[in-house]
Parts: structure tokens; C-alpha cells; sequence
DNA sequence: TGTGCAAGTAAGTGACTACTTGCATTCAGG
DNA sequence: CCTGAATGCAAGTAGTCACTTACTTGCACA
């Protein structure tokens, strides 16, 4: 049905800028356009709503995929990293809301912390091809390097809003300057040396390549 | 007075449980221990009481200082983040209401985002040392830099209870690996070889100590 | 012994909450 | 043309919300 769907996505809306709580029946009906009771016809109550709501959200994810063989690292993680720092600055406002919800709506949380497993596994898997490829050295812990990463990337898009000072400027080149950095750490910042901030590094780091 | 910091510390336990709605007159009376309509004689309404009540709690920070001339730096930099991973974890779902509370009410953001300011501050600093004493290489943004390490202990402590399998293990390690692989990065992961964690690293990589 | 303040108690206000019921309207298909 | 499903509308239910008023109690101090 159309409706549904137009139901779903108001109710997301009116969550991702009230909150859980703050997302009363009276504003989802009005944000959809649609009675109040059509509300409780389609989903019988509000939680239920909700939780369909989230879970339809969470479906579509901005995740691009990583290559399993990496041949350029700067430009693939650059890329990566791009398009996820820009899925979570896009849904920055219902992340907040989501996280806050977790212990009350434990569901909820849950099917939104899919998209961020998913991401590090890739990250993970995608270090770990380095690694093998030798285009990396191989005495980091992918974990660690993902946690860096990823961290890195939520923290900006969640709080450069509020405290904008304390990021890397420009803020559309950021996520790209994370994933070099990053390589950097890891010994993979050969290849691709268009940007100035590895070129010193690279006359004295063929160090661990095995 | 006794009872104000009561009713202050109450009202902080509660709105990090429920957040902002969920935090009522009635719970917070409840938790202090006292008749809710002493909750209007004390602060007038529940908005200033709750602001009070995080002024009051984003008092007291747990960050400790970083040296302002380096030594040791994995040292250095691993206490300091050890404590300030500790703070946050404390504090994890308050900040997590809070965060979900800029947009309807942004003085409560303003004043809890003092403690990351600040923590960034001092940490952009100290990396700025490791340069100027020559045991950093030159070559990197110390925004970036302290951006990777903060948004990596900020993501632990926010996302380990609900995705621990993303994070390094053990938990209580995690941050001094977080600041030894930034140590790393930077080419400062020389001296104070005591942790495990580093070993393998040792034997190979004199390689940047300019 | 009397005064004044801090706090509790009880009751109530009006607005809002999720949710229900009953009935009128619209419109498409047989 | 009739039927049935989808929807709107008006009203109502029982509960909670922040907040107020009016009054009582207990204790310190003079």
C-alpha cells in the first residue's frame, strides 16, 4: 500500500525530531496527512508503528561496498568513507534519537546498530586484504584500526553540528582525510600519493612490506 | 544547601535514565526523596531544574592533564585516555540523552559540550609537542590526528554495550591501544615498551625517529 | 512561649496522552 | 445500482503531565 508507506516515513520524521516520547500520535498523523485513528487502524498502537517505522528506515543503507582486492587504497577507503560519513551527517538527528532510546526500546536500537556491524566487518575484512596483498603491514590489529576509523567518522558526523571547531576543515574533505590517515597508520599510504599530507612518509616507510 | 544538591543529583540520575519527557516532576521527587511540589519551590519549573542539574554535573570532569613537554608519550597518552574512556563510560547514558536533546534543547548541549572541547584542546596541544620536541614526525593535522583518537574512545564508550563485537578486546585496554596506534601513526611509538600490545612492533620499526 | 521558615499533604487545574467507538463519506467492482 | 472496504470526523475514556493553591506540621531560635 501507499499509504503505509507514507505513514512509516512521517512517523520516522516526527521520531527522528522529537524523539521517542516527543513522537505523539496527534504529530505523525498530522506530519502523514492522515487521521489520527487511520494510525491505529494500520498499526494498532503506536510502539508497533514506530518499530515498523525504524525498521523500514533501516533497510535502505548509504554503505558502498569496499573491493576484496584492493589495488588503490587511498582512493577506495577515501571513497568508502565519503559515502558513509555522509549516510550518518544525512540521519545525524535520528542516530541521536535512536541511541537515546536503546535501553527503553531495546528493538529499536537493535536494528539500527545492523548498519554500523556491517560497515566495521567490511572495514575489518577490507584491512585484513591489505594485509595479505602485503600492501599493508601486518602488525596492527584490524579491530583497533576499524574501531579508529569508524569512530572517527561518527564522531564528525554526529558533533561537528555542535562543536565545529574541534574537526578537520574543510568538512566534505574530512572523512577522506580519516581513511588517509588511517592508511598512513597501517604502512598503505604508497599508491595514489596525490595528496601532500603523506608525501614525507614516503621516503623512509617501505619498512614492513613482507 | 544539602537539599538543592540532593534534588540536583536525582534529577541527573533520572533524566540520564528517561531522558528530557521521560524525566518527571513525580520520578525525580521520587529519586530525591522529597514531596515533588519542593521541586517548584526550589527551581520554579522542570526546565530549570533540569538545566541546573547538568550545569551541575558537567562540573566535575574526569579528564586529567597531559604534560605539557612529553616524555613518554605512550604513557602519557594512554593514561589520559584510559581516563577519559573511564569518564565517558560512566556518563554514557546521560550523554547519549543529552545528544538526543541539542535540537529542543541546545543550552543543555552547549554546557555538556564543554568537557569534548576541552579534551580535544588539550589533546590537539600535546600532539603539537610531540612535534616540536621532535618525537612526532611533522607531516600530520593535529585536528585530525586528536579527532581519530577522540571519535575512537567516544564511539567505544557509546557502542560497546550494544555492539561489543566491533571493539578491540579487552575492554579495558582498548584505549591505550586506540592511543598507542595513534602514537603509531604520528611516528611516535618509541620508548616505554612495557605493554604487550606493542612488542611485535618493537623489533622492526625504529624507522621515523627523526 | 511565641514567631518564622522549611517541608509535607491533599486536592485540583487544564492540557495533553494513547487509544476506542460509532457514524458519515467516498469510491471502486460486480 | 448496490456492496464493501478505506478513510474521515466527532466524541469520549482513562490516565498522566507540569504546576498551583491552601493548609498543616515540625523545628530552630529569641
Amino acid at each position: 500500500m501507499d499509504r503505509r508507506q507514507e505513514i512509516l516515513a512521517a512517523a520516522a520524521g516526527v521520531f527522528s525530531q522529537y524523539g521517542f516520547l516527543g513522537a505523539t500520535t496527534r504529530r505523525i498523523a498530522e506530519a502523514a496527512g492522515v487521521n489520527e485513528v487511520t494510525l491505529f487502524r494500520y498499526f494498532g498502537s503506536k510502539d508497533t508503528l514506530l518499530l515498523e517505522a525504524m525498521q523500514h528506515v533501516t533497510q535502505a543503507s548509504g554503505i558502498i561496498e569496499l573491493p576484496a582486492e584492493p589495488v588503490d587504497p587511498v582512493l577506495e577507503l577515501s571513497a568508502w568513507s565519503e559515502a558513509f560519513i555522509s549516510h550518518l551527517r544525512l540521519r545525524s538527528s535520528m542516530i541521536r534519537k535512536t541511541m537515546s532510546e536503546i535501553e527503553e526500546h531495546p528493538e529499536i536500537g537493535i536494528c539500527a546498530s545492523h548498519v554500523p556491524k556491517r560497515a566495521s566487518a567490511d572495514l575489518c575484512a577490507y584491512l585484513d586484504a591489505l594485509k595479505r596483498k602485503g600492501l599493508a603491514s601486518e602488525d596492527f590489529d584490524s579491530k583497533t584500526a576499524a574501531a579508529m576509523l569508524m569512530g572517527a567518522i561518527f564522531g564528525d558526523a554526529m558533533g561537528r553540528g555542535m562543536m565545529g571547531d574541534i574537526y578537520p576543515e574543510p568538512a566534505d574533505k574530512a572523512a577522506s582525510m580519516y581513511a588517509t590517515f588511517l592508511l598512513r597508520a597501517v604502512g598503505a599510504a604508497k599508491g595514489s600519493r596525490t595528496r601532500s599530507d603523506i608525501s614525507k612518509q614516503g621516503r623512509e616507510s617501505k619498512q614492513l612490506s613482507t
